[in-house]
RNA sequence: GCGUCGGUGGUGGAGUGGUCUAUCACAACAGACUGUAAAUCUGUCGCCUCCGGGCUUCGAAGGUUCGAAUCCUUCCCGACGCACCA
């Protein structure tokens, strides 16, 4: 009886919400039956984007399940790769970020990450690829640079002292930490090349958007191109660090890039990596992947309020999705929905109800997220005012549209006042709304609602 | 290196001397309606305004012109072709 109740989650481990798992011998599977302990996973993480949002959460929350059985996850910091931009959706050159950002970022990350993974020693780690790709040389030379720069920086603080962020302090401290991280490994030209050697044209090219952007005559750049090998190399360089590298988790964008991994440590006469890509996750507007920049995310550090409305704001369509992949809803019940659904006995609205509430559930707990149901439903049913709401201080005398825009709650004059001609700015009292009509109102303490659901209070 | 074509608002993509803040679509925002912040319909969609208007945008910098996104020069970036060949 345990044994197939085993299986059944096993089997759940390796579909649900997964695009592809690639483990052709069932190596990986087996290592994962018999020495979990030993599984080491590895996950890259952008860090030009510290928000997680519900698409990130789906790999998130399927790494904790290695974490219950005891597999090691690792988080890989691409803060080299990140300079370089995956070719992955937009050309976009990604601009230039500095370490000071990174840091920042990944602080915030590894914060977040709290509410989904567990961060004891034996099971989770991190380290990032400038900790094999960049070598001191890259910091301090060429030597006359740096002189350049101390004599600016001397001018500038007219001391002998540098400042603190200053890049010769900073290239001291980064050998510290290198030191203490014991990393065994840096990859130079010459390895970079040898590993090249093995790598076709054809091979890198081959990928659709590649393709589709060869067809387009748009410009394809050779740094682009090397990115799944410098990513590949990276599984490599965990291999060699953390004792072994047996499984890249990611979204089934990056799905070509972690096969490369494979071939990469296939040539260092590696065990390659298992892989296991996940379905993406559309984005609250039903299209495209969750994305920060299409601004369609659900972040798991968003308000209950929030989270529960945003997720109200799904088209129906998308509604089996995010349950598969945002809930801990068995599978045989989604399926369920899904039929309802079909069929159209049920009302949509309250599946997506019930669906916004087990996600709150699950990052917030029962009670915020039936209080989250409530604030919809008096907001948003009944119409009533919510609970919490910006607040925003005036001075007596002020406009109101100064002290609004001040405050940035919109981000010109121009778009305020185009609001109050559309009737969209009201005051709310005990006996209802106002409608605005002169915008050059003096402002005055109360609740002030803009559009549908901004609530601002002044005080 | 030579040649051809191209670089336009959040995105795609029109416009090749005045009527251009720049057609159109998407995104976004608002109003109506509803089953909800879904769908649909309507409107708005550079900035500032004493509502008369003023100011700023079409890769960058100059120039021609009464007037330039549009013509010329130089520069930067890309696609394609030719040449060269380590």
């Amino acid at each position: 009886m345990k044994i197939s109740k085993d299986k059944e989650m096993m089997d759940e481990l390796f579909t649900r919400g997964v695009g592809q798992f690639i483990d052709p011998d069932g190596i990986f599977r087996k290592k994962l039956e018999n020495n979990p302990e030993k599984i080491v996973i590895k996950f890259g993480v952008d860090p030009t984007r510290p928000d997680i949002h519900l698409g990130h959460a789906v790999v998130l929350r399927k790494l904790r399940q290695f974490q219950n059985m005891g597999c090691k996850v690792v988080f890989l910091i691409g803060d080299i790769t990140a300079q370089i931009g995956d070719p992955t959706g937009k050309s976009k050159i990604r601009p230039e970020i500095n370490i000071d950002e990174i840091q920042k970022n990944m602080e915030t990350y590894l914060n977040q990450v709290d509410k989904i993974l567990l961060k004891d020693e034996k099971l989770f780690s991190w380290t990032m690829n400038s900790d094999w790709f960049v070598s001191i040389n890259d910091i301090i030379a060429p030597v006359r640079s740096v002189d350049i720069f101390k004599e600016y920086s001397q001018k500038q603080y007219g001391t002998e002292t540098l400042p603190e962020n200053d890049i010769y302090n900073k290239s001291l401290n980064w050998v510290e930490t290198r030191r203490q991280r014991n990393v065994i490994k840096n990859y130079t030209l010459i390895n970079f090349l040898a590993i090249l050697r093995h790598v076709s044209h054809g091979r890198l090219v081959e990928r659709d958007m590649f393709q589709d952007r060869i067809k387009n005559r748009e410009p394809i750049f050779m740094h682009e191109m090397m990115y799944p090998v410098i990513q590949g190399i990276d599984s490599d360089a965990i291999y060699d660090i953390y004792g072994s590298c047996d499984l890249e988790v990611g979204g089934t964008d990056q799905h070509f890039n972690m096969l490369v991994g494979r071939e990469v440590m296939e040539m260092n006469n590696k065990e390659p990596q298992a892989v296991l890509s996940f379905k993406l996750l559309e984005g609250t507007d039903g299209n495209a992947k969750m994305s920060k920049s299409l601004d369609n995310y659900v972040a798991i550090t968003d308000e209950p309020n929030d989270m529960y409305g945003k997720i109200m704001s799904i088209p129906d369509s998308s509604i089996c999705n995010y349950f598969e992949l945002c809930t801990f809803t068995p599978l045989e019940e989604v399926e369920e929905i899904r039929k309802i659904l079909g069929v159209g006995e049920v009302n949509p609205k309250d599946l997506k109800m019930r669906l916004a509430r087990e996600v709150v559930v699950i990052y917030y707990g029962e009670s915020k997220a039936d209080e989250a149901q409530e604030n919809f439903i008096n907001t948003f049913q009944k119409k009533e005012i919510p609970d919490d709401i910006e607040e925003v201080k005036y001075k007596d005398g002020d406009l109101l549209v100064d002290v609004l825009f001040e405050n940035k709650v919109f981000a010109s004059k121009s778009e305020w006042r185009r609001l109050v001609e559309e009737g969209a700015v009201k005051m709310l009292s005990e006996e209802g709304e106002t409608k605005i009509t002169d915008f050059k109102i003096l402002a005055t303490p109360g609740v002030y609602k803009i559009g549908k659901r901004r609530f601002i209070k002044i005080v």
